[in-house]
Order: C-alpha cells, then structure tokens, then sequence
DNA sequence: GGTACTTTTTACATCGTTGGAACAACGTTG
DNA sequence: CAACGTTGTTCCAACGATGTAAAAAGTACC
C-alpha cells in the first residue's frame, strides 16, 4: 500500500540510494536518471516515511510545549503562537497539559524522552528543581516564572516590574487602598507579582497591608470573583485592584458589578496577560500586555540553538518586552 | 550516551530480545532474569526509542489535530479537550494551525502523511469536495460542519436545531425583530445555522429580512461589535439578536453598550459555543452550549475504531448533544 | 592506450526495535 | 531413557531511510 524508496527505484530502473540522494537534493545525478527518478517519484506519490528518516538521522522533527490547560486564553494564545514560529523552522508542535500539577509536570517532563522531541518549551506551575531532569537530556526552554533556580534556558517578561508598572499606574490615579488578588505561596509567578506590588506601594508611600492581598489558588474568573467579593465586604474596601491575571480581574468586574458599584468610579482594575477578551470586557481592562510573539519566537529561537550546536552556551536569561495598556477599567470611557 | 536494549542486555547478561520481552509484559521470563534486567533497566534509566518501534510496529503513536486558531476560545478549549480525550488511549497530540485559509488546510491536510500520524481529526473552514485525499490515506475524522459531502466519518452537533432552538428562545420571550449576525456564504456553518434561523423565524410567525442579517467574514469580537452597530443604526433596529459564536456577541454586547442601550432590555442577545468567557461577560450571555467533551470523546473514540480494525465501516456521521445555557443576556439578573 | 582524475551509481551496514523461528533447558510421561 | 510438551532464550530478519566507501563510468591528457 505505502510506497517505499524501493518501490520508486524500481519504477526508475535505479538503484535506492539513487532516488534518496535525488529526494535529498545531492548534486551529482545524471539529468536523464534524476528526470526518470522524479517522474516515478511523482507517478507513485511517494512521500517519505518520517519515523525511518528520524531514526536514522536521529531527529524527530518534534518539539513539545508543556502547559496547564490550552482552555486558559493566554496558554491557548501562546501555544498558537509557538506553533507558528515553530512551523518557520520546519518543526511540529506536540502539545501536553499538565492541569498545572506537580505531578503531571513531572511525568510530563520525565516523558519527553530524547526520541520522542527534539527539544521541548516547557511553562511549568508548580515544579521543584529537583524535579528538573538532569541537564543534557534533550533541550529545554521554560517559559515564564520559575519558582526555583535551575541552570536551564529561560524566556519570560521582568514580572517584578511588570506588576510595579501596573501598580503604579493605580497609585498615579490617585488610589490608596489597592488591593491585590492571587496569592499563591507555591508559585513563583506569584511571588514575583506581589514583590512587584509591594515595591510599587513603598515607592508611592503607600504602606503594606495583608488584608489587601486576597489568595488564589487558581487564576480563574470565578475565584477572581469570589476574591473581590471578600475584599469589597471588608470595613475598609479597596479603591483600586491589581489582579494577577486578566481571568482573576474578569472575575472582579463581574463581583463589583453585581454589588452595585461601578469600575473605575469606585474600584479601578488592573490585570496581566492582555487575553483578547479583555479588550471586549465591559468595562475594557487595563493590563499588562506581554509581547507573547517576542516570547514565542525567543524562546523557538533558543531551542533552535541548542538543537543545532550550541551545547556549550551557558544557560541564558531573556527578558522579552511588555506594555501597560491602559484601558476603561482604570481611565473610564 | 543514549542507552538502548543492547546497553542493557549486556548489563544484564542476556540478549536483546529478553529485555524487549520485559519491556513488553511477555510473560515467559524466569523470574531471576526478569529481576537482573528491571534492575539493569531501572540502573541505566532505559527508554525506548519511540521511532525505532513505531518504525517496527508501523504505528507512530501521534494524532493530528487541524484546526484554524487555538487563540480562538472555542478551539483552545476544543484542543485541550482533545488532547486529554487522545491520551487515555495512549496517544500524543500535534497540532497544526490552518487561519481558517483554504489553502493552508489542503497543504496540512496533504502533508498528513500516513508516517507522521496515526490520524487525523479535522475541524475545516473553507476545504472544497476536491480537496479531501483519496479516502484510505489515514484515519480522517471531520470535527464541526462540513461545506462539502464527503464520505468520511463526521462528529458535530445539529447546528440547524442548534440554531433554531437560540432564535426560538428570543421569539418566545416576545421579540419580534430578531437579528443575526454572521453570514458568510463560504462556510458551512453559517449556512446550517443561518438555516436554523429561518425555520425557527417562519415558526414563530416572523417574516425573514435580509436587512436584518449581518454579515460576517471573520467571527471575531471585533467584527460582532461593527455588525451591531449597523444594526443599530437602521430605521427599524432589532430588539434582539442571535449570534453565529460567542465571539461576535461578546462584541455585540459592548457595541450596544456604548451607545448607551440596555442588554436585554434593549436588545437580547444569543451567542454560540459556550466560551468560558460568556459567562462572566456583562451581562452573562445565553448561548448554545455543546457538549464539547462529548465531542472530543466521539472523535478520538472514532479514529480509534479506524486505526484499530473496522477498516469497512462506512463513514459515520455522530451527532453530540447541545443545551441552551440560559443567562442574563436574555433573561436580565 | 594507459594513467589520473572526476562524476555517478551501487552495495552494504546501520539506526533501535520487535516478530518469528529456531534452539535449549526442563520436567513429565509412557 | 526416549519421546514429548512446556518454558525460556537466542538468533536473524525486517521496518524505511541514509552514510560510507567502493565500484563503475566518463573525461582529459600525455
């Protein structure tokens, strides 16, 4: 049924090596044997067989992208864009989800094996370093935070100061109580986004407060609501809200809507990620937008490097640019 | 560097074969052999070179997804849905994007090769009749509408009853000058739920407009919100409108929103997909909810059955269930 | 025509794995 | 103890492609 270097070369009347080179493009075949070798390569539609190719070159021709969940907007944008800038280079993209558990990242991680990817993209949750396999099994680019220090390549924006960009723009607007929500003590995302906060607070003069910070263990909208909720029926709400992601600040607009108060009259919102949707909320949300082309790109770029040579480079850093966009949820109409 | 059967079986003291024989669960080992090589396997930290046996058994493990944007909400969660639908059954996900271009979706569709993948579940946008392979080639399930009658295995829901239960709905609530918004000739799709539209119109003893059907080319936000805004702007707006995804609601929303109307006093309006997002839009939208996890399972559940035998079955063509989620874009708080 | 060189083609081994058959070891049975 | 079935192991070929090196064909020159 599936047609072989074999079966073409015996079409031609020539050996197998023969129509390999002509597929592989080698210079030095007659005119008369290439046309006699691309007629019966066209005539029996062959299409070479990647496992064998793979096996022998010891390429798979696969990257893997590590994420939570692609039903999360942002990880559902970035995976597209990898998918694009990894296409350019000529690799396919096989896509795992770890629901952001330890466990499932570890399996994950553990499961890419050298032959099934060519290297992997991982944006880990809730890692440890000890769960890092031991360096120089296939290449591996995290993106976004890592909550451990691990000499791996890395791609992520500056969250530290991405989150003070943000806070500071609430501070700007004149707000005094501002709260934040997505605590979550085991993940570095997190942790990264309060120092921000807490930065952005002392350098306006503003001091700190625990009960301004509401916890999160997931970033999704109903949790962003049920935070802000609890925040608004404290003695002394917040006028402004710094939410760790869009999701969280989704979920905020709706709880302050359906107290009766009004967005930024009363509360001002801030979130991070720039998803799509957030431009269409009602009230459209201020936010910090992450370059996630930039991010893509650099991160396809530095496996690409590591792939082809490169083994020797030391583990490099790179910080891909953002933006705070500033729309209705912090200026009004 | 890379351990392979040998390195282990030399370990171990015994040939090849008997280590590929652990590996895979024969049963006739002597135990003290089994012992020496799962100790051999567990010492070197053995891994099979997935190529080499996909190359032996002629299976690669890898399913295709196509679908045309996975930063669309609809197909990030579809995607994620399928991804963890396929590894129950032990297979890997690859996902290629097509931007909904016909061209893209027959040079995807073509380079599919029966070696990359084991098969394919396609969700396409604009391919013709013309452009399916010679049936046969690999495993090929259709995900969503087809344009075109081709005999492969097929699993949507009734987007025509699907439809006409959202336009019925806004009838029933005592609209009369119902809307839509997203026509485009060239997708099937639209046509279905265009189609739904108009039963559930002439039922309802409405009269059919062209006036009152928006085109659109894109369903995205953007475009729902310029739809409704020319919508609004004719002598006899509509006091409802049903919407070809959530996408184009989402926009329709804030569009009515910023010439100061009220959704649904004003305007009611229905959505399709069932977004994560649509429920904390402002207001929550009503919209077709599939039963996307039914869908995933029906199409993985299918290429199965291809991959593994039923080579005679004749293309099926499942229909999964669908629910009118009832939310304040029709119904008010 | 012989030599030296270049171009073109081929045979063969190989990548890591598994299926099948052959073989060896073993205990049972007649 | 020969014949036999049952277990357990090994050897060999094969999957489809490509790298290597050697063979074959062609060209140029003396």
């Amino acid at each position: 049924m599936t047609v072989t270097l074999k079966d073409v070369a015996t079409l031609a009347g020539v050996s197998v090596k023969t129509v390999s080179n002509v597929v592989n493009g080698y210079a030095f075949v007659k005119p008369e044997n290439r046309r006699r070798v691309e007629e019966a390569l066209a005539a029996t539609g062959y299409r070479p067989n990647v496992g064998a190719r793979n096996l022998r070159r010891g390429r798979t021709g696969f990257l893997a992208l590590m994420v939570p969940e692609l039903s999360i907007p942002y990880f559902g944008e970035l995976a597209g864009l990898v998918i694009t800038a990894a296409q350019k280079r000529g690799w396919s993209v096989l896509i795992e989800q770890t629901q952001g558990t330890r466990s499932r990242e570890r399996e994950t991680l553990f499961s890419l094996g050298p032959h099934l990817v060519d290297g992997a993209l991982v944006h880990p949750e809730a890692l440890e370093a000890a769960d890092f396999p031991s360096p120089g099994e296939i290449p591996l680019v995290m993106l976004g935070e890592h909550a451990v220090d691990v000499p791996i390549d890395h791609v992520a924006i500056d969250n530290v100061l991405a989150a003070q960009t943000a806070v500071s723009h609430l501070a700007s607007l004149g707000r005094t109580r501002i709260a934040a929500i997505g605590r979550n003590p085991a993940r570095g995302t997190s942790s990264q986004r309060l120092a921000g906060y807490r930065e952005a607070l002392s350098s306006a003069g503003l001091s700190y407060s625990d009960t301004l910070v509401a916890p999160a263990e997931k970033w999704h909208r109903s949790v962003g609501a049920a935070a802000m909720r609890s925040l608004l029926a404290s003695d002394s709400p917040p006028d402004a809200v710094f939410c760790f992601n869009d999701l969280l600040a989704i979920g905020a607009l709706r709880a302050v809507a359906e107290l009766g108060l009004r967005v930024p009259e009363d509360v001002a919102i801030v979130g991070f990620d720039n998803n799509e949707e957030s431009a269409f909320s009602l009230p459209a949300l201020t936010t910090i937008a992450p370059d996630k082309t930039a991010l893509a790109e650099a991160a396809i770029d530095l496996v690409h490097r590591r792939i082809t040579g490169d083994k020797a480079l030391p583990p490099q850093d790179i910080q891909t640019p953002f933006a705070l966009e500033i729309r209705e949820s912090t200026k009004g109409r």
